[in-house]
DNA sequence: GTCTATAACTCGATAGAC
DNA sequence: GTCTATCGAGTTATAGAC
């Protein structure tokens, strides 16, 4: 892995776990083993480095998204293995994080690919919602279960558990059983 | 309104903008009209602060909670007054914002008042799902119910519309209804 | 391409005058 | 109780040597 690579991997991690704002160049030259230099030769500054790394989450977790939606089964069968995949619990949604980061927000460059994010995911699930007609508003039913998803890394981090993200993924795939 | 209390006020406006990481005490002072030495007579320092005004935020929070649980109604109509009022959707969360800040869950006194905000909303609100019995495991549907609230603000604030919010509250609503 | 040096500033806190 | 001065460390970036 090449220098530009390897700033772009400690950037994704770094914003995982402390958001834009509590991560500081130094931090990421660090992570990276890089110096000063090396990052600004790469990149304009920490902005571009981070639409960089943004980019390339949202890439991978649209991908992982799209490998349930468009498996074998009903709609509501892959709406399940996609609810029921394995993940990362308690380190949270590596792109739903960056909503509360008020920097990220604020830059038009870095807000762009998480708006894009969840309005492709809330438009692909109400598809696939769609298929299986059961009376329910495609809408607004992939509103709510994108929700229950993003509330459920809430509600674990919250507990430093992840039964009660496990409860919320159960509890409303109860409710969606037999509609 | 005294020094100490604008310091506690200006701290929770703070707070919920720009997170802990992204609060520093100089901002908090002058948004108080508070000097240095001010800040420093009162509270040891940022974290004791944070601690007051997580407090008193994790209290007005429960309150408000508790205001339409305790309302009038069966268990499904108050849980939906609940979901229905009135919220600060673009604001998020004040409390469930905390749990992506990594200072805060890294410190037990600043941890503290958001886990247990959690940990009784859920139990509060499995108790109101007790009540109507529709054959539904209180535990896990009052998981899904908060957890789509704090998701319904992530995606709020991801398409800065407050439309996706709604969605899902209405979204999980329709899924509960008749059940 | 990568390094070190430096700039101008902010961070969270302390000291001590008033 | 509140003020200003100061501290040592960190922040984001630029400059220029190699």
């Amino acid at each position: 892995m090449d220098t530009r690579e390897r700033l772009i991997e400690s950037t994704r991690t770094l914003l995982w776990e402390r958001g834009y704002v509590g991560t500081s160049p130094k931090t990421i030259q660090q992570l990276a083993g890089a110096g000063q230099g090396s990052m600004y030769h790469h990149f304009s500054g920490k902005e571009e480095l981070a639409r960089a790394a943004i980019d390339r989450t949202a890439e991978e977790l649209r991908a992982a998204a799209e490998a349930q939606l468009s498996g074998p089964g009903t709609g509501r069968e892959r709406i399940a293995a996609y609810l029921r995949r394995e993940r990362d619990v308690l380190r949270g949604c590596p792109v739903g994080r960056l909503t509360q980061d008020p920097d990220v927000m604020a830059a038009p460059a870095l807000r762009a690919p998480v708006e894009e994010t969840f309005s492709w995911l809330r438009t692909r699930l109400a598809e696939v919602v769609a298929e299986d007609d059961g009376g329910l508003d495609p809408a607004a039913t992939a509103a709510a279960i994108v929700a229950t998803l993003q509330g459920g890394y809430v509600l674990a981090r919250a507990a430093d558990r992840t039964e009660p993200f496990e409860q919320a993924i159960e509890g409303i795939l109860a409710l969606l059983k037999t509609r």
